[in-house]
DNA sequence: ATTTTTGAATTTAATTATTAAATACAATAT
DNA sequence: ATATTGTATTTAATAATTAAATTCAAAAAT
């Protein structure tokens, strides 16, 4: 088979359900109706109608499509799982990268890795071209493709990458109007640091996740489809560091809590000449832990 | 056939080359020694010896690989013309979509588009797929493009994309010592600038490509992957802009000097704030421009 | 007569199958 | 002992195939 018919299998289901929810002797409504309804063609609703048919549950003839019997459980038809999305694709494949520390330079075998993460070859082919803007992977001349980055190079640009757009998210963010939901939302996060602080010895696990909320934060000021694309690049690989390096986590994470509260403060004080030194302080500090994790695991 | 033999083709008529500096009765060296040669793989040499061996030009037999005869032009093969780049796809694409004002929300049908840039449907899938991180494009959920971009929403966030990743290479720029290279290709610019606005009547037109030439120096400055490929879509799309909007070119390019030679001034008297002042400006005039011009193309 | 619906053919795109090329490994010659 | 070759295996690019969408004309219903 050289397409699967995974969207006929689910709609002959759907055309089931309908089915039970009509009197024996009832008509149909028009292919293009139902075809509509289900959000198909009409070429799958008469595929559909033609097996109903000839498995006696409808009698179709032209335009009359008479419900003969009810179906049952049994006339399902069983859906192959589909495939993950780009979004868990991606999540995987960096989780590939940092669990096993593959180095920079390794050539990657789409086959293998498409059996791997259970995808057909053809959408890692496409993952992989998409990365490759990003300057992550590489395709090489001979055809195939190697993992490029992740090497301190990459770190060190996308660190500043993020620093460049982050520093714009702050001034932007400065200049809100009192009103705007962000002060709120700033001064919960301020608390919910404080609370953190005070018992971290037991819970500096989950500063990981409040790092993420807080920079996504003040990074969603900024309402820009490119500055959007490109952050989720960073959180990404910034998130990936936190779960996968484990050294020294709890004295990483104290220093980061109090630099995220100074900075938090110096905005909730609308002091922008403070926040963009604390914004600064704590962006370059955590290019500086990103880069040393890369060395630590010889990805360099 | 499957995959093409162009890889097979190129490496024959080098090898032809290879035969015809040598003396007839000569041993060809070994395999493995004229692969690395060619930058290809034994089984490409071995294939390419066979056909040298059944035309009659070497015999081979094991490790001897005697020239019979001195290779002509007429054994040489023929070569499929290359498909065309990525970037020169790329260029294409966005020429198709400005020359006939494809509106947004077009569909985009693989197949055909294909045909019409001569290269594989599939080169153009992973180029589609690219070009959707930067939400120029969009995957349907039945299967299928389509062309989602240039709306007026696309051409303010990406000029407000601009204006931050310029800036930044402005305070970049400013920094930098005095015996920087820049300072020297600032003079040039300066000096161009001046050249195109004494006899800017008759040569208008040469203003689009100083334009791209002066952004490209100055962002040139930031070293960075990230960047570097955000601009390379920035520049392409406002190159491309200039191309196509011909109503008061000169009027437009005029202004644009004048701009542009205040910001070099500012720069070249390291002023900081007027340099920062000047880049604003021409930065928010530029998008003014490229929406008004989206508006005149009912690309609204 | 006009609109709606269907039948059939065509076009498009996802996936498999096939082939070219690369790589790995054992066998042989130097 | 080393270099080189012969053969088998693996990988990736492309063609071929099939599912599904779309188009268009004919037929039925209003």
């Amino acid at each position: 088979m050289a397409r699967t018919d995974d969207r006929f299998r689910s709609a002959y289901n759907t055309l089931l359900d309908i089915c039970g929810n009509m009197e024996v002797g009832e008509q149909l409504p028009a292919e293009t109706v139902l075809a509509n309804r289900m959000e198909v063609s009409r070429t799958i609703v008469r595929g559909a109608l033609q097996k109903l048919d000839s498995e006696n549950l409808v009698e179709w003839e032209g335009r009359r499509k008479t419900l003969i019997r009810k179906p049952e459980p049994s006339h399902r038809l069983t859906l192959a799982d589909n495939p993950p999305s780009t979004e868990e694709l991606e999540q995987q494949f960096l989780d590939w990268i940092l669990r096993f520390d593959i180095p920079a330079g390794t050539s990657l075998n789409v086959a293998q890795l498409s059996r791997q993460f259970g995808v057909p070859a053809h959408s890692l082919q496409e993952f992989l071209s998409g990365l490759s803007r990003f300057g992550l992977v590489e395709r090489r001349p001979k055809g195939g493709w190697i993992l490029s980055g992740f090497t301190a190079g990459f770190a060190i640009e996308l660190s500043e990458f993020r620093l460049v757009l982050e520093m714009n998210a702050v001034r932007h963010l400065l200049a809100l109007p009192d009103d705007h939901e962000i002060w709120s939302k700033l001064r919960d996060l301020k608390q919910e640091h404080e609370e953190l602080k005070t018992d971290l010895a037991s819970r500096y696990h989950d500063f990981s996740m409040l790092d993420g909320k807080f920079h996504a934060t003040v990074n969603g000021i900024v309402k820009n489809r490119f500055v959007v694309e490109a952050q989720k690049l960073i959180s990404l690989i910034f998130h990936y560091h936190y779960m996968w390096d484990k050294r020294d986590e709890l004295e990483r994470n104290a220093a980061a809590i109090e630099e995220h509260l100074d900075w938090i403060n110096a905005m909730l004080d609308r002091d922008v000449e403070r926040s963009e030194a604390a914004a600064l302080k704590h962006l370059r500090r955590s290019k500086e832990t990103l880069l040393n994790s890369l060395k630590g695991h010889q990805l360099v």
